[in-house]
DNA sequence: ACGAAGATCGACT
DNA sequence: GTCGATCTTCGTA
């Protein structure tokens, strides 16, 4: 194993401060930014290159449009936290928490592009480290990340799921409406999809 | 109790 | 592009 070049800066934790911000903020800050997960398997971690920001509860797409349940529970706590669910019985989405208590609004990610642990993440997803469909969706990269509900509300100040700054040279960044959320009428035009232009992990590809 | 609806994925044409 | 799988959550009774 080589030694990382000196002069490369380390890479930071993200503090609590990061998701006190404006919940559009975080989406868009989001993306470049390295989502880690540490478990007894070993580390995982990739960069962010696709993020949505979910505005409830005036917010039509969002769960928490719906108030306080006990699915949606985590979004209504403290930022810093993590809000996972079960998407068709099939698939877990992650998303961060952000914003004060008792504001249920998050970030969901949806794609990263791999960055450590590219072995545990082929196991993980059956599939080869070089495939796109490792992590090109918000269901395929909690696989390869072994993120489940048992991550349900963990601190992202904590020491096991967390982001952390990237050396990595500032992405150009696009933009557009969210994925899949056309039922909730006009809350599904607003461009709240942030994702890096021309990065091929993009869940559904943009024209660019 | 029951039924419908998902912030998706992967197989197939 | 289309389609079925799969199951939890929540609204209604």
């Amino acid at each position: 194993m080589k030694r990382r070049p000196a002069l490369k800066s380390a890479s930071v934790k993200l503090p609590r401060e990061f998701y006190l911000q404006p919940v559009l903020t975080v989406a868009r800050q989001a993306i470049g930014k390295v989502l880690v997960h540490r478990t007894p398997e070993g580390e995982a971690a990739g960069r962010i290159v696709e993020a949505e920001a979910y505005r409830g509860p005036q917010d039509r797409a969002s769960h928490s449009s719906r108030g306080l349940t006990r699915r949606t529970a985590a979004m209504f706590g403290p930022p810093g936290h993590a809000y996972v669910y079960l998407l068709y019985g099939v698939s877990w989405a992650m998303n961060l928490v952000v914003a004060l208590e008792g504001t249920p609004h998050a970030v969901l990610i949806r794609a990263i592009e791999p960055v450590r642990g590219l072995e545990l993440m082929e196991r993980r997803r059956g599939l080869s480290a070089t495939a796109r469909e490792l992590t090109n969706g918000p269901g395929k990269l909690t696989q390869a990340l072994g993120i489940t509900g048992a991550q349900y509300g963990f601190d992202l100040c904590g020491d096991s799921l967390f982001l952390e700054t990237s050396a990595h040279p500032r992405a150009r960044i696009g933009r557009s409406p969210r994925i899949n959320v056309e039922s909730s009428g006009e809350w599904a035009a607003r461009p709240w999809r942030f994702y890096e232009r021309g990065n091929r992990y993009v869940s559904v590809r943009p024209r660019d």
